[in-house]
DNA sequence: CAAAACTTGACTATTTTAGTCGGGTATATA
DNA sequence: TATATACCCGACTAAAATAGTCAAGTTTTG
């Protein structure tokens, strides 16, 4: 059970933009040189983070990205949601005729996977991105 | 972020093994006729069951599998190792020199997704077999 | 105007997934 | 003892997802 590198990407360039941004807007360039991602693969990356009102663009020479909300304001989960990462950790719906229609003996093993995406969902919906700051001087 | 097939049609099948089995070994065909999973698929997958020491297997006519220890005994998280099915969200390691080694500013997030691993694993350290039995009589 | 930086859709190589196939071996029962 | 049933096991493969790259822009500041 693995999260795709973009999710992973998105969360530390925003940790990134949260440490390093002093108002400015702070270039994908500056990210990736420091988190060793990709430039090309970041802009795919911010692309949605933008669609999805994460970020906020500045074009132009000292552009660079703002984050709209505050750290302690954004929510992993939001992230993840941006990239159309979302946490159902199986395919199967309880509306579908296929698999798993509730009257059948299929699928007794539904209301766990259910369980496990809350599970999941609640530590990223919890989580804001301020939260990663913490416990990292030793770090850097 | 998606549990695979394998992992996912082994909780299954264990869980139908638990509810159907009455001392008797259970065939894979019985399980995959009420199962709706390919007998083949399961032929694959019990393989690893067996030789994670998960179930125990009777051969010839009338045979089939037996769970190894009792639903109340067996973990969800015994059921994933045995299909390789670590639960590791990301890839890099701490000893690794190549992203994350705990020296440059990269993979501030890391801790991050290391308390997400333990969320987790967590959830499928504390969850046995037997807990997936319960509520569901209106599905039968 | 030139350079830096964002914009966007299309493309692609690699890897993973989700199985199938084929040829076994063991054993209960008729 | 024949045979049907069921486990055993390695190899193979089509399709999808992943992890990017490429090309060709547009915008803005110095």
């Amino acid at each position: 059970m693995k999260l795709n590198t973009k999710s992973r990407y998105a969360v530390m360039a925003l940790a990134d933009m949260a440490v390093f941004s002093s108002n400015n807007a702070v270039s994908l360039r500056d990210i990736s040189l420091r988190q060793g991602i990709s430039l090309l693969y970041l802009e795919q990356i911010f692309l949605r983070l933008k669609k999805n009102n994460i970020v906020k663009s500045v074009r132009g020479i000292n552009g660079g990205y703002i984050l709209v909300k505050s750290p302690k304001e954004l929510k992993i989960l939001d992230i993840l949601l941006a990239l159309d990462q979302k946490v159902k950790t199986i395919g199967c719906k309880k509306d579908s005729k296929k698999s798993c229609n509730g009257k059948s003996t299929k699928c007794i093993t539904h209301n766990f996977w259910d369980e496990l995406d809350i599970h999941i969902n609640s530590f990223f919906e919890n989580k804001k991105l301020s939260d990663l700051l913490k416990n990292r001087e030793a770090r850097i």
